[in-house]
DNA sequence: TTATTATGTGCAAAGGATTGCATAAATTAT
DNA sequence: ATAATTTATGCAATCCTTTGCACATAATAA
């Protein structure tokens, strides 16, 4: 078992509150002699003392932790994401622990209960879902909380995404520049933020450029790859079949290549295919995938920047912040001829 | 600020200990009276009280907490490690934190300092480096560890990962025995234990096939992808430039793809590939990459098992666990004919 | 009726660290 | 020589929960 402040106090003869204040660098301000502190980080050098951060954070009030939680640690995406959040947090001395909601709205649920018993100091959250009464709880107990990616427009919480409109116009825009109309949207989960937004984008890119919005080239209903998959084979077997495809999301796109691929559709002669999320592989990709790009640095600065802020200023009003997306053309679209 | 069992027991005119015990199931054992119960609950539902549980914690010395490090979340293989372990966890009851070590010996010694000092129950790590004196160290504090994916034989202590050295000789047997005998390996990090024993695989499959090993190609540092990427493009410069590569990480294998496509290399007509590690876009690639896959599942299931045995069983016998690999066979191995 | 058991609840001691306040001794100022 | 500081340290409360032990009352057994 571990030592403690009590037992170093007792094996050097000082008190408890010496020994906490010689191991924490106060010394300084407490005025400690050179001999006691040598005499007691030796001791617990020996001891191989380790604070309890229990009991830390249970005295303190705070534990310098930080709170993530996204619908799914293997989305590219997001463990991109988690990866530029645990290095800022670094930088401003905080730890986190991350949850996977595994795009399920009850272990999100359970995911916040928990991390709220644990007193985190703060949370950054890319809910999965439409409701969001337990996120207002968190505001009701008055926890930090910065949303990512999902925002929820109608709550009064601190939120940093990409422009998802913006960035559907641009995909679509280019599809539509190279000369398609019959353009399909397979979507990720209904409801959610950014699929809405998405959508939202898809249809005013099409809209402002003339062309009527068929439903039947609406499809899908998740953020998987088993969904971008079965989605794509229904649409190429439509009798009248889209020749460009966009995606809500990385993995969408994944599952819809490999119906291509199945079916020996080329991409992108036989079909273009642009996507939301730019995972590191889609350059590699033969032909390299054209998508849309989201600032994932970006999100996570800004998004600890402001986590930040409200936990030293808890009072502030709420921020809602939009970062650019970017269109990153490669060779997955082709350019086709209208015929008049 | 959120209320505690001593504002409940105020509030409700009963002692602390009473609405700890209502709170926490224990009314059975405790014989407390249904109307003692009902008025509690209601109470601290009223409240909306939460366990602290660093409180907790702190009293009944563990936090069903486990701690898990790994090199690099945005690797796509530990991100399926981590999702599969979270998964496990939750199972058992047990919840996590992750830390990312960035492939950093340092930042993974103040991980575990810092786990530690937040009294998880237990830690998986997958560590970086080659030295293991700070895995020592959690050993003597007795806490439970299982190291995963990348150990240390002569640590006493759990492990599982894939068999390394059959990977190897499956990867380099499938080029062999498609007529190549100039083949590269692109490494990652040298001395920790994953690219030491892929690397013997490596060596022995060439020396059970009478081929003789060429140190110059033999290359690369790190598991990371400019590493594929720079390396590819130097063994392509030279004068007599390797027929197939065998990558020691998924993302060492898409560097490589993108010096070949930069070169105009023509994967696998003029140059085949096979790599270690089979993340979920190798399928999508096109060609398709033939690759290693790892067990992940597996892994994490093994692990969480074995993590759950030591906490129960603190004494039991160190158990090494080694899993099969396998190879899936895909587009990117060309046959290629010898020239007597 | 007395002894025993069951029922329902409370007291108080951990668990480990932090920190405002107090104090004794040593310096320095007046 | 006395007062005012400074130096160096300790006391004890506090953070919140859990839990062994004690105790009072009620019910049951002998």
């Amino acid at each position: 078992m571990s030592s403690t402040l009590k037992d170093i106090a007792e094996k050097t003869g000082v008190s408890i509150s010496t020994v906490s204040r010689v191991l924490h660098d106060n010394s300084q301000k407490y005025k400690i002699s050179e001999e006691t502190k040598t005499k007691v980080k030796q001791m617990a050098k020996d001891l191989g003392y380790r604070v309890n951060a229990l009991a830390r954070g249970l005295r303190q009030q705070k534990t310098c932790e930080v709170g993530i939680i996204v619908p799914d640690i293997s989305n590219p995406f997001f463990s991109e994401v988690i990866k530029s959040l645990a290095g800022e947090l670094r930088k401003k001395g905080y730890n986190f622990i991350v949850y996977d909601s595994d795009e399920d709205i009850t272990i999100e649920r359970s995911a916040i209960k928990s991390l709220l018993e644990k007193r985190v100091d703060g949370l950054v959250i890319a809910s999965v879902g439409q409701d969001f009464s337990h996120i207002q709880k968190i505001r009701d107990a008055e926890i930090p909380v910065v949303m990512i990616d999902r925002c929820f427009d109608e709550l009064d919480v601190d939120s940093v995404s990409v422009d998802n409109v913006k960035g559907s116009l641009l995909a679509v825009n280019h599809l539509i520049e190279a000369g398609h109309t019959r353009i399909a949207f397979i979507q990720g989960l209904p409801g959610t933020y950014a699929n809405e937004t998405r959508l939202q984008g898809y249809k005013s890119a099409l809209r402002d450029a003339g062309i009527s919005i068929d439903e039947h080239l609406i499809v899908g209903d998740d953020f998987r790859s088993l969904n971008g998959y079965l989605e794509t084979k229904l649409l190429l077997k439509l009798s009248n079949p889209p020749t460009a495809i966009f995606t809500a999301g990385d993995l969408i796109a994944l599952g819809a290549l490999e119906a291509c691929r199945e079916h020996n559709i080329a991409i992108p002669d036989n079909l273009s295919l642009v996507t939301f999320d730019d995972p590191v592989f889609a350059s590699y990709l033969s032909p390299s995938l054209s998508a849309v790009e989201q600032p994932v640095t970006k999100i996570a600065e800004m998004a600890v920047a402001m986590l930040y802020r409200r936990i030293k200023n808890p009072n502030d009003g709420r921020r809602k912040v939009l970062l650019e997306p970017k269109l990153n053309v490669r060779g997955s679209v082709a350019r086709i001829f209208k015929i008049d």
